[in-house]
DNA sequence: TCCTAATTAATAATTTTTATTTGTAATAAT
DNA sequence: ATTATTACAAATAAAAATTATTAATTAGGA
């Protein structure tokens, strides 16, 4: 939607396309999506949507950096919008994720790597799994 | 191999076939792999080695706990011998994952999530991507 | 308003994963 | 040990997921 996003595209030479949009509006208001729950709900406000469509707006937007993939243990990958640090609470029963804070030793743990492993830092993704309140009921 | 892994199979009524033990050696000796990588080392020593019984055998594995899943961003998952808990070093370019130790800030995020967020907390996972020494020469 | 490159939809092709079938082999029972 | 039972493997087919192709459309700049 919104300014921040046509600006975004934009500055990145992609073109907003309201197939382009509607994704990217579908994922902000999901939180998190993958492929299928994006194709679904997009193809509502836009009954031509195809997948194919999908997937390559996908692409297109995690080689931009405005998305990010978050690689799941035995589900599909889902979709973010990039935001600060931050790490994500996964139900292994229904796959729901949802955004927590990242307290701050972990937040500065890059130091330690980038010298002690001779690896070049850049992001890390702290996945924690279990069963959500919907779930455990 | 060995007596352990025997041990373990018998004790989950998974039979020790020459293939299945083969498919954990492979695991074992690279640390970390994913389905083809596993097929093709695999092969090697037992050519006549299907691609579905490498699928069945992970799965079968994964479902005993005996395996992890181990989900990466743009890489194909990659499958490890259950072990203490410990992060990644995820290579960008190369794929390469390396284990390193987990401090112990990470160890303990267990309580405060079943109590912050009411959320069964079962174990975490925490990859740290970045570009590996070789990749970065 | 026009032009051009990017994008889309539709479709096909490819790749990945799972299911089915049938014969075989590992374990348990005898 | 020998046989019976069941899990398993290989081969194949089927299904699901992803990517490529093509022709038509459209966004965004000139």
């Amino acid at each position: 939607m919104q300014n921040r996003t046509l600006e975004l595209l934009k500055s990145y030479h992609l073109k907003a396309t309201p197939q382009r949009i509607e994704i990217l509006n579908v994922i902000e208001s999901l939180g998190h999506a993958n492929i299928d729950e994006i194709y679904e709900v997009a193809k509502k406000k836009h009954s031509t949507m195809s997948l194919a469509t999908v997937y390559k707006n996908i692409t297109a937007l995690l080689e931009k950096n405005i998305l990010n993939e978050v690689a799941l243990n035995n589900f599909k990958s889902k979709y973010e919008i990039v935001k600060d640090r931050h790490a994500h609470l996964v139900c292994k029963e229904c796959g729901y994720v949802q955004d927590i804070e990242l307290n701050q030793e972990i937040k500065h743990i890059s130091k330690d790597i980038s010298s002690d492993y001779n690896f070049n830092f850049e992001n890390l993704e702290l996945n924690i799994y279990g069963v959500c309140s919907k779930c455990s009921k």
